[in-house]
DNA sequence: AGAGGTACCTGGCAGC
DNA sequence: TGCTGCCAGGTACCTC
């Protein structure tokens, strides 16, 4: 499901009702996520004050004095503040309960997510140390596409949504981006003008903008920290559009296959 | 080093 | 109604 978007919705939902918070309790129905949670999560996360919240591509940090939890959403994680004790339903597998009985709930019926402790920097976790730049940074922008694209022959499609790229752009922003830029998804990378990486990382940046305004995408179940959709899906032009009129030329939209994802693509306004 | 395939897991839906 | 097969927003890891 959560794409940057989606995360940064998230966060920004969780955020306000949980700074500052105290841990109480965790209440682990399920460990087996696609990493197994760890115990030292109960141990040193409980009594813990989260005292900030941050976005690292589709990592959430938690941070508090003794370390930091790291969650990744997956395919279908969703974390929603909730009062404590309301009923679990099936893929509810974490419960953080805090001091002021709100409680951060992790559902995530695929359990391709994670829940992760670490009490060392991070940035230099695992997980964490080979991402790419964020999208939103100046980091990210034409030159650095240009030179990271020279030696390689990928599918542009496929390059930019290598999270050691660039992160937080999957399968839905990558090919609105790549409409908004007028270029075609199979095109190798090495193919792409200096002129062209311009617009393919302005129409990133402002393809993830616009979606974090409208509070992420809501395909089918993604829902922000406080339980509501995102409204984002009413302004995507290509993806899910197969056989559908394209909104700049009328030429049907095209679904392909690209490393095991679906694209869709215009093939008269991407070249 | 880059590219391609596989694995993890469940739910929803189309087709029979 | 019920079964089967396919598809889904992610990404680490393996091999070539």
């Amino acid at each position: 499901m959560p794409e940057l978007p989606e995360v940064e919705t998230t966060c920004r939902g969780i955020a306000p009702h949980i700074t500052g918070k105290k841990v109480k309790q965790i209440i682990i129905r399920n460990t087996r996520l696609r990493y197994p949670i760890p115990e030292s999560l109960t141990n040193n996360l409980t009594g813990q004050t989260i005292h900030q919240v941050t976005r690292r591509g589709k990592y959430i940090l938690l941070h508090t004095d003794a370390g930091v939890a790291i969650i990744h959403l997956g395919m279908s994680g969703t974390l929603r503040i909730i009062e404590s004790g309301i009923d679990a339903e099936k893929h509810d597998h974490v419960d953080i309960i805090f001091d002021h009985k709100k409680c951060l709930r992790l559902r995530d019926p695929r359990r391709f997510g994670c829940l992760l402790w670490t009490q060392t920097d991070p940035q230099q976790h695992k997980l964490l140390k080979s991402l790419g730049p964020e999208p939103l940074s100046d980091d990210f922008n034409e030159n650095y596409i240009y030179k990271l694209t020279r030696k390689r022959s990928v599918a542009v499609k496929q390059f930019v949504m290598n999270s050691h790229i660039v992160v937080g752009v999957g399968n839905i922003y990558t090919s609105e981006a790549l409409f908004q830029a007028g270029i075609n998804p199979t095109r190798p990378v090495n193919k792409i003008s200096l002129k062209s990486c311009k617009k393919l990382s302005t129409a990133i940046k402002d393809v993830l903008s616009r979606a974090i305004t409208q509070g992420g995408t809501t395909l089918r179940d993604f829902y922000n920290g406080e339980g509501k959709p995102g409204y984002f899906q009413q302004q995507l032009s290509v993806y899910g559009r197969e056989s559908q009129p394209c909104h700049h030329c009328n030429t049907p939209i095209l679904k392909i296959q690209q490393g095991q994802r679906a694209t869709y693509y215009c093939k008269q306004c991407q070249r």
